[in-house]
DNA sequence: TTCCATGATTGCCC
DNA sequence: GGGCAATCATGGAA
C-alpha cells in the first residue's frame, strides 16, 4: 500500500488521500491481490493517458475495454469525488442564489396585468381601473376599451407562445445535454449529481432569456397602458342629453343640489358616465352657479319651467332659483 | 388664433 | 370622505 501514492503521481493523477479507491482496493484484499489491483489501476490510468495518441478505431476499442474493466467503477467514483472537491465545489457555492427580485417584480406585474396566470374575463385590471378612474363616455369608451383588451390579449398571446417555445427549447436542450453527459459518463467522471447541476445551470440560462421576454412584455403593456390612459385623459364634453339630465336635476334641487350616492348612481346610469364624473359635474356646477347666479338665471328659469310642466306637483318646484345651500344645511344632514 | 365653456385635478378644510 | 375653490387643459365656436 505504501506504493500507491507514488504510483498515482507517476501518471500525473494525484489520488493519495482518497479513501474511496483505497477502500475499494482494500476490500477483501490483502497481500498479492492488493498488489494486483494497484497494477490494474496503473494500467487503466496508463491507457487513459495514451488514448488520445491512438487512432479512432483503436481508441474506441480501448474505450470499450476500459468500460468493461473490473476496476472502472472504483476509478470512476474516485475521479468524480476529486472533481466534486475541486471545480464543482466552487460552482456549488454560487448556485444557492435567492430568487431574483427583478424577476419577481416582472412576474407580479404580468400577473396583475392579466398577461400571466389565468385569463381575466376578457380584460385586465388596468383597463378596469383606467375606465373607473377616467370614466366611460358611452359607445366611444366601449370601443376604446375593447381595443385595449384586444391589444392586451395580443400581447398575452405572443407572450405565451414565446414562453412555450422557450420551455420547449429548454426541455429539448436539457434532455440532449443529459443524454450526452450520461453517454460521456461511461468514459468520463461525470456523476449524476453533476448532471443535475448542469441541468440547473441550463435552466438558469433559459430563465434569464425568459426574464428578457418578461421584461419586453412588461414594457409593451406599459406602453399600451400609457397610450390608453393618455387617450382617456383627453377631456370630452358630455353629450347634450347627459348635460340636460344633470341640469334638470340641479335646477330642480336648487335649494339642495347635493345628490345622494343613490341619486348620483342613478344619474350616472342615465347619462352613461361614472359616479365620480357626476360628482365633478355637480361640484363644478355649484361653484360656477354660485359665482355667477345672474348668468345662470335664464338657464335656471328654463329648467324650472320645464320641470313645472312635466311634474305633477308644480308647487314643489316653485321659486327655487336661490343660491345653492351649503352641504352643512339641514337638507344635507338628512343624507 | 382667440376666447369661452367645461370636465378634471389638486390642495385645503371640516 | 365629501365639498369647496383655484387651477389646468382641452373642446369648440367665432
Amino acid at each position: 500500500m505504501d506504493e500507491q501514492p507514488r504510483l498515482m503521481h507517476s501518471h500525473g493523477v494525484g489520488m493519495a488521500g482518497h479513501p474511496g479507491l483505497a477502500q475499494h482496493m482494500q476490500d477483501g484484499t490483502a497481500g498479492t491481490d492488493g498488489e494486483g489491483r494497484k497494477q490494474d489501476i496503473g494500467d487503466i490510468l496508463q491507457q487513459i493517458m495514451t488514448i488520445t495518441d491512438q487512432s479512432l478505431d483503436e481508441a474506441q476499442a480501448r474505450k470499450h475495454a476500459l468500460n468493461c474493466h473490473r476496476m472502472k467503477p472504483a476509478l470512476f467514483n474516485v475521479l468524480c469525488e476529486i472533481k466534486e472537491k475541486t471545480v464543482l465545489s466552487i460552482r456549488g457555492a454560487q448556485e444557492e442564489e435567492p430568487p431574483d427580485p427583478q424577476l419577481m417584480r416582472l412576474d407580479n406585474m404580468l400577473l396583475a396585468e392579466g398577461v400571466a396566470g389565468p385569463e381575466k374575463g376578457g380584460g385586465s385590471a388596468a383597463a378596469a381601473a383606467a375606465a373607473a378612474a377616467t370614466g366611460g363616455i358611452g359607445a366611444d369608451n366601449s370601443a376604446e376599451h375593447s381595443d385595449y383588451r384586444a391589444k392586451l390579449s395580443q400581447i398575452r398571446q405572443i407572450y405565451h407562445t414565446e414562453l412555450e417555445k422557450y420551455e420547449q427549447a429548454c426541455n429539448e436542450f436539457t434532455t440532449h445535454v443529459m443524454n450526452l453527459l450520461r453517454e460521456q459518463s461511461r468514459t468520463r467522471p461525470i456523476s449524476p449529481k453533476e448532471i443535475e447541476r448542469m441541468v440547473s445551470i441550463i435552466h438558469r440560462k433559459f430563465s434569464s432569456i425568459q426574464m428578457q421576454l418578461k421584461q419586453s412584455t412588461c414594457e409593451a403593456v406599459m406602453i399600451l397602458r400609457s397610450r390608453f390612459l393618455d387617450a382617456r385623459r383627453k377631456r370630452r364634453n358630455f353629450n347634450k342629453q347627459a348635460t340636460e339630465i344633470l341640469n334638470e336635476y340641479f335646477y330642480s334641487h336648487l335649494s339642495n343640489p347635493y345628490p345622494s350616492e343613490e341619486a348620483k348612481e342613478e344619474l350616472a346610469k342615465k347619462c352613461s358616465i361614472t359616479v365620480s364624473q357626476v360628482s365633478n359635474w355637480f361640484g363644478n356646477k355649484r361653484i360656477r352657479y354660485k359665482k355667477n347666479i345672474g348668468k345662470f338665471q335664464e338657464e335656471a328659469n328654463m329648467y324650472a319651467a320645464r320641470t313645472a310642466v312635466s311634474a305633477t306637483s308644480v308647487s314643489a318646484h316653485g321659486s327655487q332659483a336661490n343660491s345653492p345651500s351649503t352641504p352643512n344645511s339641514a337638507d344635507r344632514r338628512t343624507r
